[in-house]
DNA sequence: CCCGTGTGTTAGCGGTCGTTAACTCGATGG
DNA sequence: CCATCGAGTTAACGACCGCTAACACACGGG
């Protein structure tokens, strides 16, 4: 083998580590020491991987954006019809939301402690996936405002990233139960949007348009 | 007036603005010199108010959760009818997430820096909070199961937890809007839990009980 | 045989942080 | 008029943290 193959299993293994250890005490609440000892050595080792803890902390970032990013613009590309490219949206959401739960946290709590460059970067992977999650939510539900879907759909994703939480206190029981009770949930609430009332005008509820 | 309400006016005042910062860039990421100079003191200073650090958050988090289920106590009691409950329960969350979007930010992320027998005190009341909510649900869905309820009930909090993202970009123009937008999509997620699928069995999907 | 390279070690430096100590000062009340 | 007290200041200390420096050592190829 390619001897670079070794030193992609110890960068892997250490931002795996330090996935889980900044999900669990936050960024600024863990020291390379204990990431070098949750791999085995200890603390300056990690330097001769890494330029820095927030190289790590960017490295995981940019990775978990940019392949959400990916798997749903690969979900929505192979899938004509919008409302089975909804699904797909939802249930590989879904999957990363159990899988990658320590850089799902990540995501969305760590984002300020980037330098600028990164992130922005991130936040640019980030709108994108927001961009696709829209576009075919309007199409499944063409009543909705742009306003609308965008706020509909950063709901859904803080319903959907809400595993961590369930992990916690005795959670479900199988992997494919909490990922249908979640798909399920996720789908009913972006029916909401076929209701009746707009938000455009600062009147009471209406039911015609 | 008594001489203890300008100390509680610089008490709330020095609150208020830790939560901020805390929300912003994390507990370890804020010192007390920068807490102090936001609301016009510095540096240790605060200790005229506080006994550290740690007690300000502590302080912030058994306030949140303690109020959080105070509020939805007293809303399901005055609230006879289970529908109106839920929805009362619902219009309160989004109130409190809404209003004290940092509060909120803090309550799911910075539970960890707390002492022990802090956190355990919040989390007790987080779990009452969390069964108050259950309860409700499982009169409105009967069909659902209690892991069922419990799991929909975090995702529904996570749901409208989002608030804090909204703001950040262009986000819904009026606050009543905002809040009606979350009340459907909330009511709308649980009434996927009158749905075919159970999930106490591993197997697949079955229609009938 | 040995030399370069990859991967680790320990010691230590410079800076930051939470906290305490010692002091100041204006207001208040007898 | 002075003693007390609440509320703030600056200085400084000890601990910790990210990172670098200097060194160790296995190993694969000429």
């Amino acid at each position: 083998m390619s001897p670079t193959k070794a030193v992609e299993n110890r960068r892997e293994q250490i931002l795996r580590e330090a996935a889980r250890l900044f999900a669990e005490r936050g960024f600024h609440g863990v020291g390379v020491d204990e990431i070098g000892a949750a791999v085995g050595i200890s603390g300056p080792g990690l330097y001769r991987h890494f330029t820095g803890k927030d190289a790590m902390l960017a490295e995981l970032l940019v990775g978990i954006s940019g392949r959400l990013l990916a798997a749903g613009r690969m979900r929505v590309a192979e899938t004509p019809d919008p409302a089975e490219a909804l699904d797909a949206l939802i249930r590989g959401h879904i999957d990363f939301a159990i899988d990658d739960r320590p850089l799902i946290t990540l995501h969305d709590r760590e984002l300020d402690r980037l330098r600028e460059t990164d992130r922005k970067l991130v936040r640019q992977l980030q709108r994108q996936y927001v961009e696709e999650w829209v576009a075919v939510v309007r199409r499944v539900h063409p009543h909705a405002t742009e306003l609308e879907a965008r706020a509909a759909v950063h709901a859904v994703f803080g319903l959907l990233n809400s595993t961590p939480h369930l992990g916690s206190q005795s959670g479900l029981p199988e992997r494919s139960a909490t990922a249908a009770l979640l798909q399920r949930l996720a789908l009913s609430a972006l029916a909401a949007l076929d209701g009746e009332t707009a938000l455009d005008s600062g009147d009471d509820r209406r039911v015609t348009y």
